[in-house]
RNA sequence: UGUCCAAUUGUGUAACGGUAGCACAGCAGAUUUUGGUUCUGUCAGUCCAGGUUCGAAUCCUGGUUGGACAACCA
């Protein structure tokens, strides 16, 4: 090794890459991949599955494939038209697209019928009439082999009738499931003589009351994947004992030898990520609705401000293997601040106002300061922002006696107004309780920005609104659902619900500069020394609403936190 | 008392028998009209025990720890 830096087709790969690689190396599928996304319609898709989704078309898109968006369909008892239209919208929204490559599951309804039947005729599937506490308990355990079916060995006639009648609901629900002939005593439990079609009385939210059997998601998955000739079937680790049964379809029904493989689902802090505690939160009340900007879904994390490129970065950034992992949400919240701190216009906004009054400036008088909308960007345009003799500040910004390490307002001391003048505090007035209702300060009109006196050292400078000029805003502020980094640890009883944070949502009024009216959905903005926040649809032109994305990093809470 | 999978700084992730690197977090400093950004520095790691080898995070054996698997869910 030596000292040369490695040009970027050289950097390092991640474990699905080496495979993809090695096999395009060896010529196993061709010049080409192709990949999936596979969501079954049932929930809404969260950060886990932004995880799957720019890892499938992250691959394609690198070694110039295709990926499909395929639902998996096979249970209408759970599934839904609804999901399906969410699914796709984020899926768009993340920023892929699948051309005209959308597939169900059960648009192969009827090949995965034929292949049933050939199986059966193969003598490699049977009817079982087995209740299915009767398939449990003869199942066995991971640690003792189970018991073969007495119907196991019907001639191949006798289970095509049984299988034809099935289909033609002729029987009730769990009279009777079509099971693979493999081996009960298996190590593996999914070798075990798994189910392959169960009846279900049930209309499909596709197909209608076409079929009164359906296949399970053994039977269906890959063969899916094999008929739209998936090259790398990527899925998560639970799925890695469904293997080798996933490769037996493929050998017994001669079929395009699709390749599965497993990596490590996401996890991060202070969050939960299944989809039934997701269903929990939201029916038990705890948030408003699967996108509450606390969720994680995808449509939660949009509502919160988080852009699609910044879910993408993420992804990017946490890598993908095959050991279990839990991703410090931080990670996420750097994501999100790399990206809005490149494209967030800027604007102030006092959250927590104290009034403050220049007693030296005209009364009446208002000047137009200039601020850039984005320092981040050289060719920023700037902003129009009114000056007048009646502000407010942050309440946080001003202390009568501070500590040495405090840069900001105090009895005595000169701070600056960003954009505007320094400013020095010569008066406080307080109402009869010892609150501070009012900052009396001096400015200093040598010192407007751009001025050479402007460009004097100040200890500190603090961002301000103009009273007479100042937009109300609601602001919700959020904060991570969460108390624990891990909500499932819990006493004995107890459940992740527990550890919910009763401060994740705090609404307060704020005072913006007016370069924030007519703000629109979606729109993001970063409040100076504040946070990012992002136009909620709850907005009116008359009631500005703005959702905390994320607060800005701060130093001086951490400082000030350790006093 | 089973099968499969995994184990690298606090958290992730590289190193494919040859200098243990990167990111986030932390800490310290510089710059700054955002206590933001940016920049610099710094702390900190190969689960254990054997073996193979000139050389092991990497290969082998045994252990330990964690995870998955016993829905007619996916």
């Amino acid at each position: 090794m030596n000292s040369e830096i490695k040009p970027e087709s050289e950097k390092s790969l991640n474990f699905i890459e080496v495979f993809v690689e090695e096999d395009m190396k060896n010529n196993r599928f061709g010049k080409h991949i192709h990949t999936r996304f596979p969501p079954e319609p049932n929930g809404y898709l969260h950060i886990g599955h932004a995880k799957s989704i720019c890892l499938n078309f992250g691959l394609a898109q690198k070694y110039g494939g295709l990926t499909n968006l395929r639902f998996d369909d096979t249970n209408p008892v759970t599934e839904d038209v609804e999901y399906v239209d969410s699914i796709k919208e984020d899926v768009r929204w993340l920023g892929f697209d699948w051309g005209d490559r959308e597939y169900y599951a059960s648009d192969y309804f009827d090949t995965l019928y034929a292949y049933a039947v050939k199986l059966i005729e193969k003598g490699l599937a049977y009817v079982c009439d087995l209740s299915v506490e009767e398939i449990a308990n003869n199942r066995g355990t991971p640690t003792r082999p189970g018991v073969e079916s007495p119907f196991r060995n019907r001639s191949v006639e006798e289970n095509l009738k049984l299988f034809e009648e099935m289909k033609n609901g002729k029987y009730k629900r769990g009279e009777k499931v079509l099971r693979a002939k493999i081996d009960m005593a298996s190590p593996n439990m999914h070798m075990r003589d798994p189910i392959l079609y169960r009846i279900i009385h049930e209309p499909h939210h596709r197909t209608g009351n076409k079929w009164c059997i359906y296949p399970s998601y053994d039977f269906a998955h890959g063969q899916c994947d094999s008929l739209e000739k998936i090259t790398h079937s990527i899925c998560t680790l639970e799925f890695e004992v469904h293997r080798p049964l996933y490769e037996w379809f493929i050998k017994e029904l001669e079929i395009f030898p699709s390749r599965q493989i497993e990596f490590a689902r996401l996890n991060l802090t202070y969050t939960v990520m299944s989809k039934r505690k997701l269903l929990r939160l939201v029916k038990e009340g705890y948030v408003n609705g699967w996108n509450d900007p606390r969720m994680l879904t995808i449509c939660g994390l949009r509502r919160r401000g988080y852009t699609p490129a910044s879910i993408r970065a993420f992804a990017e950034r946490i890598g993908v293997a095959k050991r279990d992992n839990i991703i410090d949400i931080a990670v996420l919240e750097f994501c999100i601040r790399e990206d809005l701190n490149k494209t967030a216009p800027r604007a102030m906004a006092v959250l927590n106002p104290v009034k403050l009054t220049l007693i030296n400036y005209p009364e009446g008088k208002t000047e137009m300061l200039k601020g850039k909308i984005n320092p981040e960007d050289e060719n920023s345009a700037f902003r129009d922002i009114p000056f007048s003799k009646h502000l407010y500040i942050e309440r946080d910004d001003f202390m009568e006696n501070p500590p040495k390490e405090f840069h900001r307002l105090s009895p005595g001391k000169e701070v600056r107004l960003k954009y505007a003048y320094i400013i020095k505090c010569v008066d406080v007035i307080k109402d009869a309780s010892g609150h501070i209702t009012e900052i009396i300060c001096t400015y200093d009109p040598e010192t407007k920005s751009g001025l050479p006196q402007a460009n004097r050292k100040v200890k500190g400078t603090i961002h301000w609104v103009s009273e007479p000029h100042a937009l109300k805003a609601e602001v919700r502020l959020f904060d991570r659902l969460f108390l624990k980094e891990n909500p499932d640890e819990v006493d004995e009883g107890h459940d992740f619900t527990e550890n919910i944070n009763p401060d994740s949502l705090k609404v307060a009024e704020a005072l913006c500069e007016p370069s924030v009216d007519g703000a629109r959905n979606l729109q993001s903005f970063q409040f100076e020394r504040i946070g990012y926040f992002c136009c909620d649809k709850d907005s009116t032109p008359q009631q500005l609403v703005f959702n905390r994305t994320v607060t800005l990093k701060d130093t001086w809470a951490k400082i000030s936190g350790k006093m």
